[in-house]
DNA sequence: TTGTAGGCGTTATCAA
DNA sequence: TTGATAACGCCTACAA
């Protein structure tokens, strides 16, 4: 690996000069600037981007920390902000914390000693206090961290509440909620959107509602529980869709057939719900442009940190499946 | 941000015995070491991993290159990659390539400007004139790359010859095959396995043979034509699981009956083949196995690079599920 | 046991 | 239009 020194010498001219030449700064003859990007090619001279980050205390990295990334929810979303990153120069660096606190802590860390330029955060753990010494421009994503973090997220209470009253407008008359992590402020939300629609109906108790913690697994367990304890439940509203497979599998175990004997309504908008026989019925988040959004946001605060905060949300969309039943 | 100059005048002691403290080495005083001690946890001092790298010309970082991070293939991956390199104190970066190759040399590029201490890439379309020039430790997953990088695989060969056995015996009589991407090493050895069993069987023909580039839509679209083309299809064999979903996908809308009328079997063992009805049976990889070894064998290599080139091979292990008919 | 000083590769300031 | 040089923050000979 050659430095600029080695240009420098080689094209018998100083340092400051071929820093010059390489950031189009300043003041450099036509023709030294051509005898410095020959000896640049020859020498096939790429600049250190650690010395770099030293010298500007930034380091064109912005970081992605989400708690999940098997639940392909994130990788969508980590695509999209890797495109945004990448199309403004920044490494992307993808950072997988499983929802744990010391994870989380650690990366922040880390990531500061790396003088990373930006993050964009989904996490349930993060508080006002854990953040508030950190002088890195954040972004927190789908879950609220604190007042002063600008927030990207989409209508989740709404979604919720358009999506429990579409169950019941196919005529399900009993509707259980598998629900997300109790500090996750979209989970939060959605479960709010639910008890406005329920929480006055004769048959509602708190029986109709179950943690699946935004996974499989869980929500597999969940539903199993819930549809042995309470087995009037026709209709499942889960707080994703991953727990909306978990869901359906559930269910089937059990010898439910869905959508006849019982609805199920997701939320998220993965491809695996398509997978499923039948596919499931969801409120379509834009995956995609949250992302992208997210990642703009950023990009505009690393430029300029003296903004405002503010909240952009996104709309969801009721996208009809198999997993509903028609009427 | 303090530094560690404001931590030796606080202390009253040189920059150098602070950075022995830290660093523990070379001797320091009891005394000396307990005050400097106090001091940073006062100032809240953490060292500038920047400047670090500058100095060391590494920067405890390790990166994934992978070409689709929507195949959950790959965030399983890097869940086993990040682990192991958290573990050993390294920062993991993903890069997602879109199997093209001017954004995996562009990675290549960026990642070494930033002194990444190692890399691990999925690609297909890298030989050994890109990365000649790189010294940077190295490790090929899944995809050969060249002759002198260490190489994680399976057993694609044999597992595809198992794959397209199976089928057999479970009574298949012309079974085609969804293949990967013509670079990919691990799609050249699956189709080779596939071939190895199938070539001298008097219907076979290389119509029996459609390339889905390891992609859903393309395996949907491929599997539709192969099918039309070729009604007397009976059994599948798509070269992952991904690509096997497709096909299934496309063999419902054709109005096909999976087992009874077509089997199916992919290869990767991801946990979307569990979510179709009928599950996908499949040639399943020991994916973390596979991200966790490749892993700790770069990082063996970034300490030690004068070991020799090796190249491991793990195994794959079927695992019957409902796309394929019962005896 | 501790401190001084040079260097890692860049960039930017100030003279020339 | 160009060049010397002082940072950026850290580590490590070498001296003391």
């Amino acid at each position: 690996m050659s430095t600029i020194r080695d240009v420098a010498k080689q094209a018998s001219v100083s340092v400051a000069t071929v820093s010059r030449v390489i950031n189009q700064s300043g003041y450099v003859h036509i023709k030294t600037k051509e005898r410095v990007e020959k000896v640049i090619k020859q020498l096939n001279y790429q600049p250190n981007d650690v010395a770099r980050s030293l010298y500007k205390g930034r380091s064109k990295m912005v970081a992605l920390l989400v708690p999940d990334i098997m639940n392909p929810f994130f990788p969508q979303l980590a695509r999209a902000v890797e495109d945004v990153a990448s199309k403004y120069g920044y490494t992307f660096v993808l950072c997988n914390t499983d929802d744990e606190k010391e994870k989380e802590l650690a990366y922040l860390n880390a990531l500061r000693q790396k003088s990373v330029d930006g993050m964009i955060i989904v996490s349930s753990k993060l508080s006002q206090e854990d953040v508030s010494d950190i002088t890195t421009p954040m972004i927190a994503l789908d879950r609220k961290i604190s007042i002063d973090i600008d927030l990207v997220t989409v209508n989740n209470q709404d979604g919720a509440q358009q999506a429990v009253r579409f169950l019941m407008q196919k005529g399900c008359q009993r509707i259980g909620h598998i629900c997300g992590p109790e500090n996750a402020s979209s989970s939060k939300a959605r479960l709010k959107g639910y008890l406005d629609v329920v929480k006055n109906e004769p048959w509602f108790s708190s029986g109709y509602i179950r943690s699946g913690k935004y996974g499989f697994e869980a929500a597999f367990e969940a539903t199993k529980k819930m549809l042995t304890e309470h087995p009037d439940i026709d209709g499942l509203f889960a707080a994703n869709d991953l727990m909306a497979v978990g869901a359906l599998k559930a269910a089937e175990q059990l010898g439910y057939r869905v959508p006849d004997d019982l609805s199920i309504i997701g939320f998220d908008g993965i491809g695996i719900g398509k997978a499923t026989k039948p596919a499931i019925t969801t409120m379509a988040q834009p995956i995609y442009e949250i992302g992208a959004t997210a990642a703009e946001m950023l990009i505009t605060r690393i430029q300029d940190t003296t903004i405002p905060i503010t909240e952009k949300e996104l709309r969801v969309k009721l996208i009809e499946r198999g997993s509903t039943r028609v009427s």
